[in-house]
DNA sequence: ACCTGAACACCGTTCAAGT
DNA sequence: ACCTGAACACCGTTCAAGT
């Protein structure tokens, strides 16, 4: 599938990850997944954790495309709630990546970080336009978006956890909640009925 | 410290957790700091994940006395705002213990679980008072208790990342993030001028 | 009942050497 | 520039043997 070492050594990282976290990335199976030596990755990686890291940027990235499909069609269709929705539907199908993006690293690392501003600046502005169609209220939509992806993160996390129902049957599920704290942000902005 | 073996290891994977989380605790040099050899832990513990388990199991129950001194003082200064602030400084203070507490768990722990529910029955019921005292809005207390601990725990974990501010200079805190929940909360309630 | 100490099958990382 | 293969200092876990 991959062209390149490089490549093959991040397909194989992510394959690894989903099996069993972090702790099953193995710089060795790593390498032997994608067919070279065990000491072949540090020509590519500093070490396993530029590699999470690197599977962490490109599962942003890939996040990110799917989001915009979200909110593309037509262009005025910007429903936050089916984008939230959409973010918490990713989170459950892949727990692994969802915590490695937001993993607490032991160094700033490049690439990772960039992806990351990219992904919060499309969220402020997810938030920003669903505030001027009346969506939400009036507020910084920085720390208006920082209060929906909290929730969400938080809420994902506690469903993964064993603490929620992960799809609503009998407790709440993370889009239930989810579907709450729109409710409950609708009430107080003025003028809409 | 420790009177115990079995406490003395607890203590020190509980050390060995704080300066670098789950990966730094080996059982081998829990061992060594409880004075034992590197066989002995088996004795106490099945395996790596229980004596994490027994560590997260006593965190909880410390937190959950914690807690109950913010709202005990009276009896009826059940301000669940502050409560959650004193959640909110644990974790920022405890990272470790905090990830360790809501981390996914291979199998079912009995301490670690029912831990876990008497920490969600005491929060559900300072959930439940806060609405009877008309500081938040009527709903689901369970579901209402969910809202909230996701957003505490999502924010927590934005600002462990780096993607918040932890004490509030400059961007958001987890702390501003809750009394913004709060504050929304606060407007649908009917009646309550 | 609890502990020791050797053993097995793994790790991350480094480094001389090869192409 | 990229890779190999051995090497070093670690792991978790098991198990015979001791007290």
């Amino acid at each position: 599938m991959a062209t390149n070492t490089r490549d093959a050594l991040i397909d194989a990282a992510a394959r690894l990850l989903d099996t069993g976290g972090p702790v099953a990335v193995t710089l060795r199976e790593v390498g032997r997944q994608a067919g070279v030596s065990r000491g072949a990755p540090y020509k590519h990686f500093a070490d396993k954790e530029a590699l999470l890291a690197a599977v962490a940027a490109r599962e942003l990235a890939a996040l990110g495309t799917q989001l915009s499909e979200v909110t593309a069609p037509g262009g005025r269709h910007n429903d936050l709630r089916a984008l939230m929705h959409r973010y918490v539907a990713w989170a459950l199908a892949h727990p692994e990546r969802f915590r490695l993006v937001f993993a607490a690293w032991s160094r700033p690392l490049e690439e990772l970080g960039s992806a990351a501003n990219s992904a919060r600046a499309r969220l402020v502005e997810a938030t920003a336009a669903a505030q001027r169609s009346g969506q939400l209220p009036a507020a910084d939509p920085e720390r208006l978006s920082a209060l929906l992806q909290a929730l969400a993160n938080g809420a994902v996390e506690l469903a993964l956890a064993g603490h929620l129902s992960p799809d609503g049957k009998g407790r709440a599920s993370p889009d239930d909640l989810v579907d709450d704290l729109f409710g409950y942000l609708r009430a107080p902005a003025a003028g809409t009925q």
